[in-house]
DNA sequence: TAACGGTATAATTTTTGGTTATGGCCTCTA
DNA sequence: TAGAGGCCATAACCAAAAATTATACCGTTA
C-alpha cells in the first residue's frame, strides 16, 4: 500500500465512481480499476459495490476510507512539517511558464500550493515558450510549465504532462460569428486572422495540427497581424477587427461577460496537453521537487 | 511512498544501520540503500547522516521516523479492525508445513500472527514434504511451508521464499565427534548414517545437494537406517547409534542442553530455504493472504 | 432493441524495486 | 602505517508492478 494508493481509493470513494475519479486524478480508467483490485487484493476484502451507477464503499471499504483520510493527513502533516524545517535554509523556487499558463492558470495554482506549504517561496517568470526554454537551459529557472508540443527537441529535459484545455477560436460577439458555436477550418481560413509572435507555445501547437492537415498558417490562412500578447490579441478582437486562437483558460472572464464569442473548430483536434519541464531532477532543491509532485505526481490536479 | 518504505525506514533508524537493516527485512543492502535514497527524494531533505560506524537520523529524519511510526501504527488498527470485520464470515486458515517447519518454527509464527491477529483461526497441518504437497494439489490445505528444492515440478504452485537455515550434521556428543566443530565429506562417509525417509524435504535437500558433487547417499554413505520422524532420529544419535543430518532449527533445545553435538560440513553448502507455496492468490480468503504478506511480505521475519 | 455510461479484461510498454558484483572510504589492529 | 574488514554507494541487469490503449461486457434507458 502507498500514499497515493489511499489518496485513489479516497477520490474514488468521493465522487463514488472509476472512471471520474481517473478523469481527476490524470489516470486512465483501467488504471483506478486496478489499482482498487490490488487494494482489496492487500487487505483481503472487498471495498467497492459495483454497479453500473457507480460504485459504493461496503462496510468494511468504509472502514478503510475513514483510515486512509487519517493516514493521509498524519501525512500531510509530516510534510508540512519537513516544509518548515527546510525553509530556514532558503528554498526559493523559480518557476517559468508561457503566457497562456503564466497569466491564467499557474496565479491559482501557486495560490494553492502556498496555501499547503505556506512557507514555500515561490518566483514566477512569465514569457513566451521558446524564452522560457532557453532560460531553463541556462538555470535562470528551476522548472518551466509550457505546453506541448515544445517548439525544439529537448533530450536533456525531463517532460510530464500536467493537465490539459481546449483551443478555441474567438470572435467578436457580432454579425457573422455571434450565432454560431462552431465553425469549419474552411471557414476560418477566410476570416481575417489575428496570431501570437513566432516562438508562442499556442502558435507552435496550432502549426503543428495545421501542417498535420496540410495546411500552412502563412499561405493558407488570412493573417492579418502578429502580436506578441494575449491581451492585447483579445483586445483586438473585441474590438472586431479580426478572429484569433487561443486556450480556453485565457478567455474564462470575457466569455463570462460576453465581450468575446468563443467556437470550437468543427473538424480538427485542438486538444492543448500541458506539460511541466525540467532538467534533472537530483539536482532540484525540495521545494521544488514538491512542486513537481504537486502537479504531476499521481494524484491532483492543481490547475484551477 | 508505500507502507513498507515507512517499515524499512523505521527499521533502519532503529538499527541505525543499512546493513543490518537489510539482513532483518531480507532485503539486500543495496536495496535498503536505494530505498533509502527514493525516500529522502521523495521528501527533498536528507534523513541520515552517513558515516562508517552506521548511520543516523537527521533533525527532518526524526520528525519522518517520528511520523512513520504513527502512520504505520494507524495502519496496523485498521488491518485489525478489518480483520474483525471479515471473521464474523468464518474465515479459517489451514496450513500444512514439512516437519521441521511444522514442529520448530512455525509454532512461534502462528503465535507471532496471531497476537497481532487475535481472532485469525488456523490450523497446522505436520506431515512431510511430498505429502503436504499432495494435500495442497487436493485443496485440503490453503498454504503450505517447505523447502528448497521441491522434490517435483510444480507449475501451478507459486513459490515464495520466507527464510533460511543450515542443515548440520547431528553425533552423539562422544569420542569422536565431540572435540571437533567441523567435519568433511569423506569423514561422513564412513560414519554411521540415518536419514529420513523418502519425501522428506531434508532428505531431498540433501540428495540434491549430493547430486551436484556426483555422489549418492545409498551407494556412497553408510547409510544404517531411515526413519520417518525428526524425533525419532534424535533419540537415535543421542543413544550414540549413529549420525544423522538436520536443520539447526530443529536441534536447538538439544545443542542447548548438550545432549547432541552439533558439525558444521566444511566442504559444501547445506543451505536450507524455506519456502511459502500456495497454488492461486485469487481464490484465498483474507486470512491466507495476510497470513502470506505477514511473513514473505518484504519486510519481517516472523521465524524465530 | 439499440445506444450509452460505466467497469473489466487483454496486450503492451514504462517504471520501479530487486539482485549480484564491485568500488571507495573510514576505522581498527598488528 | 599498511592492510583487513565493515559499511555505504554505484552499476548492470532482471523481474514485477503499474500505466496505457483497445476492446469486451453488462445493466439502464430511450
Amino acid at each position: 500500500m502507498n500514499i497515493s494508493q489511499f489518496e485513489l481509493l479516497c477520490e474514488v470513494a468521493r465522487v463514488k465512481s472509476f472512471s471520474k475519479a481517473a478523469k481527476l486524478l490524470h489516470l486512465s480508467q483501467p488504471a483506478v480499476s486496478s489499482q482498487i483490485h490490488s487494494i482489496e487484493n492487500y487487505y483481503g476484502a472487498k471495498l467497492f459495490e459495483r454497479s453500473t451507477s457507480g460504485v459504493t464503499l461496503t462496510p468494511i471499504g468504509e472502514t478503510v476510507y475513514k483510515y486512509a483520510k487519517e493516514i493521509l493527513k498524519l501525512h500531510d502533516k509530516l510534510e508540512k512539517e519537513i516544509d518548515a524545517s527546510l525553509q530556514s535554509e532558503n528554498q526559493k523556487l523559480v518557476i517559468g511558464a508561457s503566457t497562456t499558463i503564466g497569466n491564467y492558470a499557474i496565479p491559482c495554482t501557486i495560490w494553492t500550493f502556498k496555501e499547503k506549504y505556506p512557507l514555500a517561496q515561490i518566483k514566477l517568470e512569465v514569457k513566451n515558450t521558446k524564452t522560457i526554454l532557453n532560460m531553463l537551459d541556462n538555470d535562470e529557472i528551476d522548472l518551466a510549465l509550457l505546453e506541448e508540443p515544445l517548439p525544439e527537441k529537448h533530450d536533456n529535459f525531463k517532460k510530464h504532462p500536467v493537465s490539459n484545455d481546449e483551443l478555441l477560436v474567438i470572435a467578436p460577439p457580432k454579425k457573422p460569428w455571434v450565432d454560431k458555436t462552431t465553425i469549419t477550418l474552411a471557414e476560418l481560413k477566410k476570416a481575417p486572422l489575428i496570431i501570437r509572435e513566432q516562438g508562442s507555445g499556442i502558435r507552435c501547437m496550432f502549426e503543428k495540427v495545421l501542417s498535420a492537415l496540410n495546411l500552412n498558417l502563412l499561405t493558407d490562412f488570412n493573417v492579418v497581424t502578429e502580436m506578441g500578447s494575449i491581451e492585447a490579441i483579445k483586445s483586438t478582437v473585441e474590438a472586431g477587427l479580426g478572429v484569433s486562437i487561443c486556450s480556453s483558460l485565457a478567455i474564462r472572464k470575457e466569455i463570462r461577460s460576453g465581450v468575446i464569442h468563443p467556437l470550437r473548430i468543427e473538424d480538427a483536434e485542438f486538444q492543448v496537453n500541458y506539460l511541466i519541464v525540467y532538467k534533472d531532477k537530483k539536482n532540484l532543491n525540495s521545494t521544488a521537487k514538491r512542486f513537481i509532485r504537486f502537479l504531476a505526481g499521481p494524484g491532483k490536479n492543481p490547475f484551477c
